[in-house]
DNA sequence: AACGTTCCCGACATCGTTTGCGCAAATTAT
DNA sequence: ATAATTTGCGCAAACGATGTCGGGAACGTT
């Protein structure tokens, strides 16, 4: 388990390590005779470039960054998974950051991803951040960045995202097929992507349908705890109540579940509720709660994989684009009337 | 955003960067005056010692390495939340690596975060791992190595873990003062810690009351999918088939759960179920399971403490030890036979 | 006046790797 | 046979920071 180096290899053979390093990465000016040796000597020794010194030349150091708001969360472990499945097989290593949803803390990350000298990044933004300059900076300096799930419409970059229109367009329009007309949309900060995007998503549902856009019934969290239970119960005292629950997150939906379950209010029977999240046990909840799946893990495979590509041909540029990635509803329990009547 | 180097400062203000060096980390061999105008021009360009450049040198690279199975994990990633909390206030960066339960990456993982100099490990091993001399090798180099959860005893290492067999012992305790006789237990790898602490909780609570230990209802999974159903369908098909269900692990917990309600056996009147698990969606499923809850995040916050504790001791050699930290029992409906008489 | 101490600070080597330049030997062209 | 080219390889300088020397200036001591 020793660890040798370019140096032990040039000793071992008696030559530089100049020749030990154009050798192994196959520059046209070794002999190849000279080739043969030192990659098998590299290969007996079990030899590893360095990858600290690697990146302190500047050159690649086959790390790649990631900045999110919180590893704990259904959609971004999934998330991480993806990535973290790419990046090994394309010899990467991940550095994961998280910036707890403070805009501080993700621009330290950034600035901590970028001294560790990562070939590229990989980013959702905070629910704090507005402001995207520190990300223009690493633009400027060049370095990749794709961004996902919560993007800006500021950056120039690569962007995946999942289909967070359609999706939010596919349950607000099932809610009403099954008859529901008052549908409250719990949602998180406004200036989010995917905030928007949902809650047009949602709008042009209910339009499309002849219902009015009645922004009473929107309510916007901000990640703090037990905000939910407060949000369900103004809702529910409005002149007129809502009769159907969409929430944009995991942690909404479940909230709300739980605040709905304290409160008496029967699930479907008294109002609907439909999430946008990846719990993956959403089947197993009483009532089982119907969804908008997201798939994480392969919105972090595609980031990953564009990155990369980014990253790998950096001198032709690849062409940037959004990535939109098609979410999938499943209607269970919590939104089927019918399922009352058996 | 530039980002400066400790030339920058010595240019600006005329003097060679060792004693800016030396300045900086405030070597008594420098004229006070000399330190202010460093630490002034220091602040003023916003610098920050660059950490590859301290990591090829050898000394602290200020990151550790965590080396665990899967991120994707109700119980890993409230880990790393707590690790990842610790490390922040204390100056450290996360390095994550996954061994996705394979005994090979896990050892390419350790490897990989050695050549990148982390200043301590982190670890929870592969469901594969049962030879450690890969660690030992750590050991030898120095690096301090913290194992959690899943330990080895053939390591003299500081390790935490839940409070296994209490946590064992209590839930199977639970399950047989509320009269259940037959308790089935689905478990992991048999050669993890904590599956024989789990196992031995649950043996000592069964002849504590006079219960045989059967073999026959041990039953050991694989981390493969869909593995539960069938473990369920043989169980059930014994001549004595269990009243009772305890599970090892939150997958474990949800797949028996499923597996369960998929062949119509209800819970709890056919068949308690009762999990060692972090959901923290248990009380909202159907029904809500009783859990013997493990502190996921405190374990991850300690042994990030104590790592970073051996880390910036290291002369004096902090105590070995084992930090056990106590579990809790948390019984809903999942097991408690009278509430299905309401 | 000559010597020994302190006090500050700079030159240089170092970590592992890459890279521009140059140099000798081997090969080809004249 | 001499000149021009090619081939194969080594030297040394970087990347950013630290640490080992050692040296000059300003003291105090005989």
């Amino acid at each position: 388990m020793e660890v040798y180096t370019i140096k032990d290899i040039a000793r071992e053979l008696g030559i530089s390590t100049s020749t030990v390093s154009r050798a192994l990465r196959g520059s046209y000016e070794i002999n190849p005779e000279t080739k043969r040796l030192v990659m098998e000597c590299a290969e007996r020794l079990n030899y590893r470039p360095n990858p600290i010194a690697l990146s302190l030349k500047g050159s690649a150091s086959r790390a790649i960054g990631v900045i999110l708001p919180q590893i704990a969360n259904y959609f971004f472990s999934q998330a991480i998974n993806g990535i973290e499945a790419i990046a090994y097989n394309r010899g990467y290593h991940v550095i994961i950051f998280q910036s707890q949803e403070s805009y501080e803390r993700e621009m330290a990350n950034v600035q901590q991803a970028m001294s560790r000298k990562v070939d590229g990044l990989l980013m959702s933004l905070s629910s704090e951040t507005s402001d995207v300059t520190h990300l223009q900076d690493v633009l400027d300096k060049n370095v990749p960045l794709v961004l996902f799930d919560r993007v800006s419409s500021e950056l120039n970059v690569t962007k995946v995202v999942a289909d967070n229109f359609g999706g939010a367009f596919a349950a607000t329009e099932h809610l009403i097929r099954s008859g529901r007309r008052r549908i409250a949309h719990l949602t998180i900060q406004p200036w989010l992507s995917i905030t928007q995007e949902r809650l047009a998503g949602y709008r042009a549902a209910l339009e499309q349908n002849g219902l009015e856009f009645d922004e009473a019934l929107i309510r916007y969290g901000t990640f703090g705890p037990d905000e939910v239970g407060p949000m369900v119960d103004e809702l529910m005292h409005l002149d007129s109540p809502p009769d159907a629950f969409f929430t944009a997150s995991d942690r909404l939906a479940v909230g709300c579940l739980q605040a709905l379950r304290q409160r008496n209010l029967h699930i479907p029977d008294d109002v609907s509720l439909i999430g946008f999240t990846n719990l993956n046990v959403a089947d197993l909840l009483d009532p089982p709660l119907s969804t908008v799946v997201q798939p994480a893990q392969e919105i972090g495979q595609i980031a990953a994989e564009r990155l990369i590509d980014q990253i790998e041909r950096k001198l032709r540029a690849l062409p940037i684009e959004t990535v939109r990635i098609p979410t999938e509803l499943i209607v269970r329990r919590s939104t089927r009337l019918e399922a009352v009547k058996l």
